[in-house]
Formats: C-alpha cells, structure tokens, sequence
DNA sequence: ATCCTCATGTAAGCTGTTACATGATTCC
DNA sequence: GGAATCATGTAACAGCTTACATGAGGAT
C-alpha cells in the first residue's frame, strides 16, 4: 500500500477539483473555483494554481497534455491520474480534518474598539451586512444551478451550507448591531 | 498629519491587544490570544508575535523595557506609543475592513465526497460538533468572565458573538447530517 | 534528579500574494 | 485599430509555521 501523501490543504483543493473528470486548466480551474470553493475555502491566486498543478503532476497525481484545438492559442490541461484518485480518497477518508481557519477582521475591530470607534464601526457593518446577503444570494443561485445528476450532489450541498452560511453571517451582524447599541453605541446624543 | 501605517491584520491584532494599557510580554500575548482573539481571528504562532512586536517597536507603535523583578528570569514588556495609539485608532476607523478568510476543510471534503466518502464523514461531522460546542462554551464563559469594567465592554462583546458563531455552526452541522441523510446518506441498508 | 512550565528567541522552510511579462484572440 | 479577455507563467516578497536551542525556576 502506497504511503499517505502529504499536501496542504489548498493542493486537496485543486485536486479535488480534478476529481470531477473533467480536463481542466489552471484557468478553468480558477474560474470554477470562484464560484463554488470560494464560498467555504479561501480561493488561491491564479499563480498559485499553476504551482499547485505542477506539483501535482511532479508527484504523480494529476496528468497533463498540451491541447491545440484552434491551432494557435495553446492550453495545458490537467487531469487526475489513478494515483491522484486514489490519494484523494484516502484524504478525503482519512479521519482526521485540518482546522477551520477564520480570520474576521471586522470583529477584531468590535473587540478592540473604544466608544467613539464603534460608531464609525456599524455603518460598515451594514455595509458588509448588504455584501453577505449578495454572497448568499449567489450561493443559493449557484446550488440551485448545479446539474440534477447525481455527481453533482455534493457540491449542490456544500452551496446549500454556504447559503446557509451567510445568512447566519447576516442575521449574527443584524445581532451585533442591537447588541452595540445596547451599549449605547448608535444612539445620537 | 501622519502617513496611514501598512501592516498585515495580525500586526494590528497584536497591536490592539496592547490598546488595553497594560504591559505584557510576547508570551502574555499569546496566552492571552489563545482565549479570546482565537475565537475570531486566528491566532499567530508564538514566534510570529515575537517578530511582529519587533516590528512594532521598530516602527515606533510600541516600546518595549526588561522587567528584572525576580533578580534572574527576565522578560520583555511592550507598551504601546502615542504613535500607536493614534496609527490604531485610523486602522479601526479607516474605513475599510479587511476581507473575512474561512478555510472550511470539512466543507471542502463534502463538496468533494463521493457516496462512500460521505458516508465515512457523518461521524467525524459529529465529532466536530462536540469540539465546537465545547468552543462555544468557552468563548461563553470568558465573555461572562470579562470583568464589568466599561474598558471590556467590547471584548466582551466580541465573545458573545463568538458564543453566537459556534452555536451557529453547530446548528448548520446538524442541519447538514440530516441533508445528507436525505441524499441516502447514513442511511444503513 | 527529573520533569514541566516560564520565557525568549533563531533558522529554515513552506504557503501564498502581488506585480509583472508575454502573446494570441475576440469584440467593438 | 484598440481594448478586453484568454492563457501561462516568473520573480520577488510577505506571512506564517515548525522545529530547535537555551536557560531559569518550581514541582514531585
């Protein structure tokens, strides 16, 4: 039995989203990744996928081949290989799960706040209210959209749980915000 | 007027920490971090607070003296500046926050799962249920611990939605073992 | 005596970003 | 013809972690 691979989170990723069975270019993967990863995983920089890539096919667990379909413009795309599949598995299986990272500056700036910097501080936080509910809106948009065959399940359920994300996100800063004003924050002299 | 200071959102947490007026050394720091920042905002290594406080007295937003008390075993306390104080009043009210950053790896293996994997995830979902009601827990009782002193309103604040954050998480887990049991999932044959 | 905690760091390395370079293609 | 997009990358650097080194003091 081949030893477990070592990756950091971010390659699973990209792996992981080889394991559709599409061909892929770091591009393509990119743009997929903005719109369905980036809503419970951080997406990587594009550069980073490149790098992620060739590592990937360095270790043996993703393929890659040149396409020239429209003769000039060249795209590298990438595939899993049999390895990669399987090292994905064991990942995936593999009982143990990496720790949830969240860093949120904005409550950083509640916690460390002074009275006069949380009044400047709940316009914002409406302001971020109003870019959550758009995120949620997509996300819903983007589950709803995902294809009624049954490989695409699990992503539809992912979305359904970052919907469900930032609504939460939404109705804890609609929280907040009463909260401050409980002490006394918002209240116009 | 002095010129906006740049610093990463973790130079600034390090900085806050100080805003509260005491001296503290970087292992004070840490410590401090791990119960209450941490529930919001991940807490750097503890060699990363050393060098970020090197900086910080480097630029001029902290000090620093030796602390000698018991003749041998000395530390290092850093104090913040006026210079500080002032650059981390137009960090908090700048204007601009900083985006939030969640890396979800449990989330990441759903959207990736195939039906067996999901099946393996059930039970590790539920054990980090546990792990965050336990957080959830904790973030409680330290913003019932802050002291009633109007300098902790804020922290405690933050707590209390940290508190509100777990117990959200939480409720979305149980939601998201019941939609996977609705996708046949968890569901003995 | 030994082990754990307190306390401060350094060195090496990995993770990840920004900015830049390049050239083809498509759109207006 | 010019602008935007497609596509692939490199170089430099910033952020951050792990592992290690060191030594004192307190606990058993």
């Amino acid at each position: 039995m081949a030893e477990k691979v070592e990756l950091p989170v971010t390659a699973w990723a990209v792996l992981g989203q080889l394991t559709f069975g599409e061909e892929l270019s770091g591009y393509d993967l990119k743009r997929w990744a903005d719109q369905s990863l980036a809503f419970f995983y951080w997406a990587p920089s594009q550069s980073q996928i490149y790098g992620e890539l060739r590592r990937l096919e360095h270790r043996g667990l993703a393929s890659s081949r040149i396409d020239q379909t429209y003769d000039a413009r060249s795209r590298r795309l990438y595939a899993i290989t049999e390895a990669g599949q399987q090292a994905f598995e064991e990942w995936i299986q593999g009982g143990e799960v990496e720790p949830v990272v969240l860093k949120h500056p904005l409550m950083l700036r509640v916690w460390a706040a002074d009275a006069a910097a949380a009044e400047t501080l709940v316009p914002l936080i409406g302001r971020y209210i109003t870019e959550l509910s758009e995120r949620a809106r997509l996300a819903g948009e983007h589950a709803l959209g995902a294809e009624r065959n049954p490989a695409w399940r699990f992503p539809r359920v992912a979305l359904e749980w970052s919907e469900r994300y930032y609504r939460d996100e939404v109705a804890r800063l609609e929280w907040l915000i009463e909260r401050l004003r409980e002490e006394g924050v918002g209240t116009a002299e």
